[in-house]
DNA sequence: TAGTTTCGCAACGACACCGTATCGTATGAT
DNA sequence: ATCATACGATACGGTGTCGTTGCGAAACTA
């Protein structure tokens, strides 16, 4: 009988170091452009200086290392609720700019965008915590525009969404390819130049 | 000597069957998904029926091969000058919805996005010739429009094709996982909805 | 016919991973 | 002290791909 009624398994506690620094080298590698299928335990053993047995003994296979090591980065997301729509707009397209500059959230996107039906549950479960909030998000202020009459009542509101966040897509594999960073102000330009088809004037 | 100023080699000509079937086969491959870290010289050799020394004579390594094979695909580019700007973008952003249809315009979409600096030369070769093109000749729809004063003349041109082209690559993205295809009108509306920021009334 | 080159095929040694097993050691509870 | 488990390290047999080589047959020139 323990203590507690979480009874502690007899023998040696998992260590939380190796635990961390597994998900660490898995995150390292795939950030440096290792694809998921590239992946290999051997890579991430080595980088996390752990044994093999050591990841075989918590993940059963490398789709669910991946999926957890993502699920570490937990989308900040950003909960902004400005005046203008133009404002909260800008505030999440920038978001996504500022994220293509991290080597951290440019894991999320190289998985997204190169594996999609590679590896569908690790997919699907990274599109529920990381893209469907993100544009739940950006619905919720194109809504609320509309219902305050900035927005044309008759916007076409997920065909806006996808015009905002697809630009900003384009440039940022762009910027990923010349390795020119994105202006400052992109941002703004976008909304600013799409708005104009928004606005109800 | 021979007969003409082209002296043929002696010997055994090479095959032009075999030749074909080979990047017929890497086309193949890619275009059911793998990558090109992934393809294999073995796999594209055993697609095609060939032996591996075949395709060793020819290609020195599988950049090039992917590169030669990838030229084989030269995009058509239709040359349209309707009578509206819009007309014109709608015809120009509904080849691209429809290349996602086709097996081997897939296979473009598939390296184009997923491994740019991994593949840089390779990258390079394709965005010459498949990606430059188009970006010019939506390029000069916009600018036309804009002479004729049917859009604005402070239009900021390079960021209306970052809109057209990144909504309908969105898009793309988006349908290629779930399966379902894209509305045949996708194009038109795109570009309806961008036109009423971009026209100058 | 003789000479040359390519053909498809099979095999080579080398390397990278796979997933598992077996070490001796370390870390905890009882 | 004893027991149970996890640790890192190493080695195993198996598989897949690499780039190369040797082979006999085929294709073409001279």
């Amino acid at each position: 009988m323990t203590v507690m009624g979480t009874a502690r398994p007899a023998g040696r506690p998992r260590s939380e170091r190796a635990e961390k620094a597994i998900v660490d080298a898995t995150l390292d590698l795939i950030g440096e452009g290792t694809s998921v299928s590239e992946l290999s335990i051997e890579a991430v053993a080595a980088r996390a200086g752990v044994g093999k047995t050591t990841i075989y003994r918590r993940w059963a296979n490398k789709e669910e290392l991946v999926g957890d090591a993502l699920a570490t980065l937990k989308a900040p997301l950003p909960v902004v609720e400005g005046r203008t729509v133009r404002e909260d707009l800008v505030a999440y397209l920038d978001v996504m700019r500022q994220d293509t500059l991290t080597l951290r959230t440019r894991c999320i996107m190289n998985i997204a965008m190169s594996e999609p039906d590679r590896h569908p549950n690790l997919y699907e479960r990274f599109h529920k915590t990381a893209i469907e909030p993100r544009r739940a998000a950006m619905r919720a202020v194109l809504e609320r525009g509309v219902a305050t009459g900035e927005l044309r009542p008759d916007l076409d509101i997920e065909l806006a969404i996808g015009m905002l966040s697809g630009t900003m897509l384009w440039y940022t594999k762009g910027a990923a390819h010349n390795n020119t960073p994105l202006a400052d102000d992109l941002a703004a330009r976008i909304v600013d130049e799409a708005l104009r088809g928004f606005l109800s004037r």
